[in-house]
This record gives C-alpha cells, structure tokens and sequence, in this order.
DNA sequence: CCTGCGTATGCCTTGACGGGAATATAACCA
DNA sequence: TGGTTATATTCCCGTCAAGGCATACGCAGG
C-alpha cells in the first residue's frame, strides 16, 4: 500500500464524507448511497478506491455489502504528520500559548467530519 | 481555505517532498527546483498551490523567494484525524492480544499500481 | 430455474491536473 | 538605461479521475 494512494484516496472529499460516515459505524452500500447523495455506481466507486487504499474492508451480510472503516492507514498519515505536528507545537509554543506537548489530546468533540 | 484546498495540495507527492523539504529549513525556489528534479515552471506552479493552501509562506531576499513552512493547516489535518486516531488506538488495545484478519474482500486482484 | 434485490463493472464524456517550453515580471547591478 | 538573475505566468497538450447510464454479477426466495 503506497502512501501515494491513501493520500489519493482521502484526497476526495466524496471519499472523506465517506470514511466520516463510517466512523460512526459500519453500514451497508445503500445507506452510504442515500447519505452522500451520489448515484449508486460512482458510490461503489469511490467504495473501491477506499477498499485499496486499506481504508475500509467489507463483510457479506446476504445481498448487502456492509463496509466498515480499517483505521490501520490512520497511523500511517498519524506517523507521516508527526514531524509537522512538533513544529506546529512549538510555534503555538512561541506564540505564548500553554500546551500539553507530551501528548496530543485536542478535546474537540467529535464534530462531522464531512466537508 | 477549505479543508478541500489543504487535502488537494497534499495529495500531489512533488508537493509532499517540498514540504518535507521545507521541514528541515526555508529554501529559496531554486534549491526546491534542484531538490525535486522538476522544471521551474512546474515548481513554482507547486509552490503556487501550497501558498494558497496556506502550508507555505513567502518572504522576499533580493531577486529570491524564500519559501517556509507554515505549521498552521497541519493543525486542521490534525484534528480532522482526532476521531480516528482515537478509533486507532482503540483497535491496537483491541489488538494487543489477538490478531485476525477477518473477511477481506476475496475477489480483489494483486493488480497494484507502483509507488 | 426464474425473478427481484443489492452491488459491482464497463463505456463514455467532460473537466481538472501536471508537465514542458516560451514568455513576462521583478529585483539587483553596472 | 540596459542587462542579468530569480521567479512567476501563459499556452498547449497528454493523462487521468469523476460522474452518469446501462449492464452484469451474486445472493436469496418462490
């Protein structure tokens, strides 16, 4: 798995809208349709883009396909941000600003990460 | 600056090498042009797309353009990463005594594309 | 079997992106 | 002013990705 392709694949924001939908939970072909309001075929599309990327892996249910999200890649992109992430740190830093610099803990609430 | 114009800027892997290039220090263009093996056109067009994605700042020395990391827009990548990384750590913990690969798509052919 | 449902795939068009070459712009210097 | 260096912008072209439509595939029930 090429760093290029998860980076291709989140870089979509159909795909982001996607991903974010499945972080609440695991769900069928269908609801994901109805809920990023595209059309079936570029929704499985865009479903198999994120299945190579790693991002989401499938289990039959019967008919259905239900997808659910694979947060390996996350550590990828966490691994690849970390060096970006000190820097960041540090000019918050310099701007007099009092941070937990040990360990990230952003309390923001789990807002939608829908774009 | 939309999320999507941070995402759009990263997703090019010429972009992702300057801005690990300019991790390390602020180079003016032509060192990036020779760093990157690009033409200067395509360079500056890459370092156009960062600007307006706000990774990169510019300061002017003489005829040359010092371009610089700027630290603010990791922070958003950051925190729209939050919710997974939490979903991450949980599956490691999950993780830490068994591993299964459960159902993978089977039909999927090894037809990967290169890095 | 055949049929209906859910999902995937192929074909086609359109529009955006990346690259190079040539050219424009800006800053410095003589 | 004119020339040289450093970078940005324009033009053109090839490629690729995204979307819709039609269709094919797989699974369950009768």
């Amino acid at each position: 798995m090429s760093e290029d392709t998860l980076w291709t694949a989140l870089a979509d924001p159909h795909r982001r809208a996607i991903v974010g939908l499945l972080l609440t939970r695991p769900r069928p072909v269908g609801e994901i349709v109805d809920a990023c309001g595209l059309s079936q075929p570029s929704t499985s599309k865009h479903l198999k883009v994120l299945r190579e990327a790693g991002l989401v892996r499938v289990r039959q249910d019967a008919q259905r396909r239900v997808y659910a999200l694979d947060p390996a890649p996350i550590a990828e992109l966490d691994a690849w941000l970390a060096p970006y992430r000190r820097l960041w740190n540090r000019s918050l830093d310099a701007l007099g600003r009092r941070l937990d610099e040990t360990t990230y803990d952003p309390e923001e609430p789990p807002s939608k990460p829908k774009d």
